[in-house]
DNA sequence: AAGAGTTTTGCAACCGGTTGCAAAATAAAA
DNA sequence: TTTTATTTTGCAACCGGTTGCAAAACTCTT
């Protein structure tokens, strides 16, 4: 058994103990090394004994993996986040990847990040945020840091690897969906206006209601993802004269939304529609029953995980931008559809 | 300016193009080190040059410092926990400290993340959660990490540091806010049965009743801190008889059990009152307007970091158990007092 | 200009591991 | 049993840094 002071054990000590060389302890702990059955159980003993575990910084000197990745996200204010940072933290959990957080607060210049991860020699970064600069990820890799954006928007940049939803399909998915509806007075209500995700669904949006100028088009942006955001937008927006339905480009500022909206007396549907996006938990929720446009979170990591252990094993590079499509989710805040 | 290929220079390449040695380069990236300006102006022009930034893990050998923490959690499901890691991640990078995290999924055998977290040689570990077995904390300064347990109870053990509220004090503050609004008949719905955090409130809430024998208590528990399970269970509650006012032991458990209510026609606060825990930022929506006990995140949070580099720098091992006090935060949940 | 005091420098050893290579030990073949 | 092939072992060098120590290079006095 394993009892001792702070003190941790090293390779040598359990070498002295075990009475082997340096190499063989190291060897009876590397996977398919050259070791007899014999020193291995020895060695086993004496590391057991000590409480010995290798220590995988020394062990990166010279294999040059140290199993960190960077995970670099900005949102830290969204609940959707946390699924995604849950799903995240499992996934490269079970492919022996370590995330190191970095919490980008306010300040968006990549380069401290950058950095900061270089010191920690990571082997790879995650860029996972869908409203950062255009061009954010690629100082990652320039600085020789493989990089995989995801929720991120495709690029030409070869090195850049991409997994993402296609933005501005999902904004033509919401505007047919209105159209199906009926409406001929329509709303956007996106995020922060610079955001590319913002930027993107609003391009499918207009892009299918160009097709039919007689159907009216107002364009807002929520300054934020925040329920005050939505809340406090809506309410303008309510002085300033109202669309019969509003496509908002989060579930959080459409839950903000829809409160501004009740607590003016409309009622959801019938006076005023409303389509949101992401399927966050809370969407599902008996008060809430938003109908909005899921987005494939679990398959976005989950694709993000294994180009990152392709670009680790194999050195084959072959970039990767994959855009997966998203899908309405019905409830109770749009009609029902015949 | 910086631009090359993947491989990353090293100290050595530093030393040869700045013309000094490799301990010159050594003391020029070392604070307060003896380092004429000259030679220091020579090695930042060439570390410019080649994009230099120093191996923190290879530093961490001599120096016996990674600057890593471990963050072991198991609440990835509730939005709290958004909150939580945004302030611990924020408050680390502040002090030059990186997260490594670690999502205890399902099985809260601690000693798996003890062994990864030694083979990472952190410099600390915090646990952030309520709702471990009690002495999971302790596996980790067994094993010569220190430790300290943030949202913990306190234990006797010199050796682990607990920061976190006083759980029991804030079952007592709820039942008498219950008894201000005249209640007498007043129910208990908690988390998991057996989180440690659940019945410390549990045992406050009735050591305030037990002095009012007249009135009636009833006590549930939902098995999760999700809305599915506050909901469900208080849906069965309807049926069985409900008392007049509820503390729900979580803010998304109160909301799934005032859904339920709602569902069922009851109005809040006229009908039946709800007091919640925690205070999370969804509590304070126009559309929720829940009247909860604030769990003071940023001063735990704070504190825990405190704690941490406190342990760190100056050796003088200190042992820290600190409960910090709750409130409560009127909203439109219960009848307004007087 | 020489001597004393101070600052800056490089050497070499070390931190805790890995790994190529040749020698030692074992197994298989003759 | 000897020879040959194969497996296992230890040596020593290396990964990218840090640091104690003595020598070298500066100051500043006198």
């Amino acid at each position: 058994m394993s009892q001792h002071s702070s003190k941790r054990a090293t390779l040598s000590e359990v070498a002295a103990l075990a009475g082997v060389s340096r190499s063989a302890v190291s060897r009876a702990f590397t996977e398919g090394a050259s070791v007899s059955v014999k020193t291995r159980s020895k060695v086993e003993r004496a590391a057991q004994e000590l409480g010995y575990r290798p220590n995988v910084l020394a062990r990166s000197l010279t294999t040059r993996k140290t199993g960190l990745v960077g995970l670099v996200a900005n949102n830290f204010h969204n609940p959707i986040f946390l699924e995604v940072f849950d799903l995240f933290t499992r996934q490269l959990q079970t492919v022996g990847l370590r995330p190191l957080i970095v919490n980008l607060t306010e300040e968006t210049d990549p380069q401290r990040s950058v950095q900061l991860l270089l010191e920690y020699q990571v082997d790879a970064v995650v860029v996972a945020s869908s409203t950062l600069p255009v061009g954010f990820a690629d100082s990652f890799s320039e600085a020789g840091i493989s990089v995989v954006h995801a929720f991120g928007r495709p690029t030409n940049r070869k090195d850049i690897n991409v997994i993402g939803i296609d933005n501005i399909e999902a904004g033509r998915i919401a505007a047919r969906r209105l159209l199906a509806s009926g409406y001929n007075d329509v709303g956007f209500l996106g995020g922060p206006e610079k955001a590319t995700s913002t930027r993107d669904r609003l391009e499918g949006f207009l892009d299918v209601l160009s097709d039919y100028p007689k159907i009216k088009t107002r364009v807002h942006f929520a300054g934020d993802y925040t329920f005050e955001a939505g809340f406090d937008e809506m309410a303008s927006m309510i002085l300033r004269g109202l669309s019969q339905a509003y496509f908002c480009a989060d579930d959080v500022i459409s839950i903000g939304a829809m409160s501004a909206l009740r607590r003016a007396n409309f009622r959801i549907p019938q006076q005023i529609g409303i389509i949101g996006f992401n399927d966050m938990e809370m969407a599902g929720w008996d008060n809430i029953r938003l109908t909005t446009i899921h987005q494939p979170l679990d398959q976005i990591i989950e694709e993000s995980v294994i180009c990152l252990t392709g670009m680790l094993t194999l050195n084959t590079i072959k970039t990767y931008q994959k855009l997966l499509p998203c899908h309405i989710v019905e409830r109770d805040t749009l009609p029902a559809l015949s």
